[in-house]
DNA sequence: CTGTTAGCGCATTCAC
DNA sequence: GTGAATGCGCTAACAG
């Protein structure tokens, strides 16, 4: 057990004292070379490990308080958006030590006049960091530009904008989300069967990065084994149960020989809930994440299996980041920007279901 | 955001001293009815979250040390007991502002008498707590019987003993366990075609309780999927790799309509191993947890998927509950016994990959 | 039984 | 550029 050095410690063998070697090793400036050398070569034998405990109670001591803004898309109570909403609260509430103000600004995942919009707002808004969900690229980039400008830390959280400088960003590689939901679908389906890939029809909307990733890695998988099993595309209409019942009956209809869906979005349970309504059955169905339409079929045994980001993880990270950047100045190092996905059948869903 | 109430505001708010409240929120007794009724009646308006920072910080004050024993199963390095004491030693680590002096006893999994002989002298031996691989349960139980007669807390890993009073246990799920795997292999391979699983074979050993509970939840998927397609039990020899080749490639000439293979404990490498030296492809594998071997042949494409019960977080877990346990004298609620399993395919193996 | 108080290790302030 | 001093909230020891 090598004894973990303080410090002070440090202080007293390098010969300097304690406001020195903070300095330091937090490269908070105004040192002479001579005492960081000092320093340096005391760092080369012995090993220091930073207190989190202590280092928070003497933050505390500051009374910093900070005011959070928080941009993300709103959602339906137990849906995607709103699960990292969730996360995002939890982590407010476990540092709640720290004095944070935090401030909500939602905007419609589906309308990019509403984000550029909610962007606009933010841009002037006095605040100390900000937490964003990237569904639009060219509005989240144009907003990033000012906080660069203002110089304002910012995270993400389901997403990366390319030409941003982000403090973290939080989410599942969605190649991999791709690959293991083709893989998935495929081992349920028979051989010889076709699989169907489900996107949501929308009037006046791109689909998300996410999706189309997703959708690419999918159908890779698919060219990948050959010719063996045949992918085709549709789409559902996500916004009335009776329109979604129509597009999938239309479509099954005139796919006879599709035995397997995949949903690439997070309202999976729609196509599953539209199958049952219809008294269809035989359909092996697989979607994303643990929302609570996705959850409730799968327990009923009308969806398979998930793939699920963990977006409540999501928000609880880019909290945990973000203020480990206010503190401290620098990024989380160990912090990892894709996590986990897991894959989840009926047998392990209850680890899951507290998040909702 | 409602402001968190620190001690001394409870004790200023209900008119009595900082140290009575400490005495009220901790249960450490010798408090007056009234103070206790004074405090009581403005926690009853008012919310307190005790600060893991400023306890920790106030705890090392103490300079109580800790004399861990830990006693669990010798392993070759990457394998499952091994990943365990690796996630036992990062915990120790972690905590390393704590001052524990940890003290491992090895014993050989598969001999009960080396078992016996271990926790015989755990048994006598001068510490403040245990953790325990819980391997064999007679020898197990013996030993706790002994532990709580001294007082002495101990957690588990990797299993739960009837009869005994641990702090805490962590474990994967088993049937969950044995369903996922049964339910995984099943959708690799053709139906019409058989499944094998693979228990290891040894001399003078019953099956570890862990591994019986997996085989029957096994079992009971195929027996629940009716007779489309059927299971066929087999047995290798774990020891020497060449005798493992010799019985599997034995089984699969005797079984010839076998497809998917499944093992249910974590060296399922060796039979992916033994199928690759004999020059023999087109079965599908599945085995248990992200050890070495394993993640090279997923890595290779010679093993399909694990169930990963993540032994080094149960190991870490296992620190943790122990510690605060000691610290606080109750369990920590918040910890769960089962902990969730992951699935991995070659696509998400990478995110274990660093625990190895 | 109760109140008071030292000090855990660190971040910050402020004389020097 | 530097170091001594202060206090974050809490635990435990101790004097009453």
């Amino acid at each position: 057990m090598p004894q973990q050095l303080t410090i002070k410690q440090i202080a007293e063998l390098s010969g300097v004292s304690s406001g020195t070697v903070d300095r330091i090793l937090h490269n908070r400036g105004r040192v002479s070379p001579e005492a960081e050398e000092a320093v340096r070569r005391v760092l080369e034998t012995h090993s220091y490990k930073y207190n989190l405990h202590t280092s928070a109670v003497a933050f505390k001591k500051t009374k910093k308080s900070f005011d959070l803004v928080i941009s993300i898309p709103s959602s339906q109570k137990g849906e995607y958006w709103d699960l990292i909403r969730a996360g995002i609260e939890r982590g407010l509430l476990e540092y709640g030590d720290i004095s944070i103000h935090s401030h909500f600004v939602f905007f419609d995942q589906f309308n990019s006049l509403s984000c550029r919009e909610a962007f606009e707002s933010i841009a002037t808004m006095e605040c100390s960091a900000v937490i964003l969900g990237t569904t639009f690229v060219d509005e989240t980039r144009s907003l990033c530009l000012k906080l660069d400008e203002r110089g304002i830390p910012y995270v993400f959280v389901d997403g990366r904008i390319p030409g941003t400088r982000p403090v973290a960003c939080f989410l599942a590689d969605q190649k991999v989300c791709g690959s293991l939901l083709a893989r998935l679908i495929d081992g349920l389906t028979p051989s010889g069967s076709h699989v169907a890939v489900f996107l949501p029809r929308r009037v006046g909307t791109q689909m998300s990065n996410n999706s189309a990733i997703r959708l690419e890695a999918f159908r890779d998988y698919f060219i990948a084994q050959g010719k063996e099993k045949s992918l085709v595309e549709g789409y559902f209409s996500v916004e009335d149960p009776e329109k979604t019942e129509k597009d999938i009956c239309a479509f099954l209809e005139s796919n006879p020989g599709v035995r397997g869906i995949a949903s690439v979005i997070s309202t999976g349970y729609m196509i599953s809930d539209a199958l049952s309504a219809a008294g269809i059955r035989g359909f092996h169905i697989g979607g994303f994440d643990v929302t609570e339409g996705n959850a409730r079929c799968i327990q009923e045994g009308t969806l398979d299996f998930l793939i699920n980001q963990h977006p409540g993880r999501q928000g609880f990270y880019a909290v945990e980041a973000l203020l480990h950047f206010l503190l401290y100045g620098v990024p989380d190092k160990s912090m990892k920007e894709f996590q986990p996905v897991d894959i989840v059948f009926r047998e392990n869903l209850a680890y899951w279901l507290d998040e909702i």
